[in-house]
DNA sequence: TTTTTGTGTTGTAACGTTTTAAAAGCCTTG
DNA sequence: CAAGGCTTTTAAAACGTTACAACACAAAAA
């Protein structure tokens, strides 16, 4: 409650104290308002003499654009849009992703706004929404499938997005993924390394692209070693911790019972392994287990599991890289991003 | 890509359809702009007759106001910026009250912007960037401080604003808060009901208000029943798992070693449930373990562990409540939200 | 000398709302 | 029948920015 700082109103901290505007800052500067607003913006018209006047007025007056009048001028509103699924995405990674699409977001001016999907009944809905109110400038959304409608209704209205995963669409779209194909094969390989004979992947349906790209990574593995390969229905993104016990539980639990599980995300691994204590087996023992890392929580994991990272963050951080590149109309190859498990070949940030 | 729709330029899918707007209404109609304005905003100085029609032709024409518009004049954004620590909140915290916040904010015409702060060197540049940018009607946080440098500032310039927490300023304000007292104390009953001795606190630093309201709570219960407590330093919400790990094994580990842990969030539970198979103490058997559940994974630590609900969704939901409120001036008390624990007296939504 | 070419700068017109102040209508009433 | 009091509608003025077209004024070209 200092009163160091000038104050007209005399009352209450700068209440209503009228924020100054270009019109202002151009007075004061003896300008003209297309000067000044040229002039911040960096427009090369204008003589270097005459911004740096300019920038020490607007400096000095505190002068801060109003965002809403750029916005209804430009029809640009510096919002990129998450539509994020809340449900059922118990562990790290929202937050992971969240905070490293922030990170890539930082000093670009552009700010994240969330919706969270799966509340709307028609999930195009909330898309619809966001195009015809203009509320941002791109889309990201996750947990996409190979004949995404939300892909196929962005493409046709060419609408900015980019996907958490690639599609099967022709069409070619901007997207950050990651190599499950890769992460599959390696996690086979390792159980396979350790004697297992009967894989288990324990894994999201195979209506996401992601899905697609793990069963068939596994099946390649699993092919080229000569092991049995199992991938049951019944785990998906969408499943409650309790249905991917039960659909474990149901699997043939006899002399063919699987001795290897590859678990896709943390909770998968977490139900496992207290499914595997509940039956009395012990990983490293009778069986044994390799997850996907994205936090460091999954060292805590008892007992031990073997991972392989997938860096969710680095993924956030690619995303915000994948999106001012279409915003600014940067070509293709610019944006499509695949980023690979750790001790594969990988790309550089 | 039918033709169905007008379209004046005859080319890709409504490329640039230029958006009717309240003139083209007004037109179309045959009332002046102010009245179409005022008929869609439900004003009552408009005949029922004409607010029909209007809304007719604006269903027709599929007219959507502009928000960049609406925010210029009004100056009210539609916006609540929610500041979100991404770095060490590895469970389900930030999505599950995501969710909450989502689905307490729809339909309102409200949006969620993130910002993830820890990244700025200084935590109110992000809430003084928001203000001066006017980017958001009202701000929301999480960790709240007993002497909140955040919550001084956003009093201070009376910007709306409600916490996640508590805090002890003075000056009342609006927030959302889990009751951490009745929480601890039931949690250290469940263990002295179980025969414990010597409770352990697995839980944040107490410069958190709920940390303070967490050791209140256990230390009240422990004198009741004569029991022993101890809280650790160096566990706290930054922590990495690891740290907490290695304070856990800091722990005396002799004949005075705690028998009893009260966990305050998943990870540390999980990294608890570690600690103690690293040292060979089972839950259950030589020691007990209580743990905040805030979502089904909880059900999945083995060993089984008891635990106490924080419903997370409902806190967001009830957030959302909160703020809504604060925008619209309601009186303080209903801006002041404390949800129990189960089992305990709750109040009603 | 006059014409061209730039280089900086400027007034004015939007962008699409809401709000203010005023004007019509249309009753009622003295 | 004019005066006043409603109810309903309206024109015009913002809100603060960017974009368009024009305008000075120098230097370079004719």
């Amino acid at each position: 409650m200092t009163r160091k700082t000038f104050d007209p109103t005399g009352g209450r901290a700068a209440e209503k104290l009228p924020r100054p505007t270009l019109r202002t800052v151009a007075q004061e500067a003896g300008f003209a308002v297309t000067t000044v607003s040229r002039a911040l913006a960096g427009d090369p018209r204008i003589a270097e003499a005459t911004r740096e006047r300019v920038s020490e007025v607007a400096g000095r007056l505190g002068y801060v654009p109003n965002r809403a009048a750029q916005r209804l001028r430009t029809g640009r509103t510096k919002v990129i849009s998450l539509l994020l699924n809340t449900r059922h995405e118990f562990l790290s990674f929202t937050s992971e992703f969240l905070g490293g699409m922030s990170e890539g977001l930082a000093g670009t001016g552009y700010a994240i706004t969330i919706t969270a999907d799966g509340l709307a009944d028609d999930r195009l809905e909330v898309i619809r929404n966001i195009r015809r109110h203009s509320l941002a400038d791109a889309i990201v959304f996750t947990r996409t499938e190979c004949f995404d409608d939300r892909v196929r209704y962005l493409l046709e209205h060419d609408f900015p997005f980019a996907t958490h995963g690639r599609t099967d669409f022709t069409t070619p779209h901007p997207y950050v993924d990651f190599d499950n194909e890769v992460f599959a094969r390696m996690a086979v390989e390792r159980l396979v390394a350790k004697g297992r004979r009967h894989i288990c992947m324990v894994m999201p349906n195979e209506r996401y692209t992601f899905g697609q790209h793990l069963r068939f990574g596994a099946r390649q593995a699993a092919m080229a070693h000569g092991v049995q390969l199992t991938v049951p229905d019944g785990v998906d993104l969408d499943s409650e911790p309790d249905e991917i016990a039960a659909t474990l539980r149901s699997l043939h639990a006899g002399p063919n019972a699987p001795d290897g599980y590859v678990c896709v995300g943390e909770v998968m691994a977490l139900v496992t392994l207290a499914y595997l204590n509940d039956i009395g087996l012990t990983p490293g023992v009778e069986v044994d287990v390799v997850a996907k890392r994205a936090s460091p929580i999954s060292n805590h994991f008892r007992p031990r599991i073997e991972t392989i990272d997938e860096d969710l963050r680095a993924t956030g951080r690619a995303m915000a890289k994948v999106l001012l590149a279409r915003i600014s109309g940067a070509p293709m190859e610019d944006m499509q991003i695949l980023l690979k498990p750790e001790g594969a070949f990988s790309i550089s940030d």
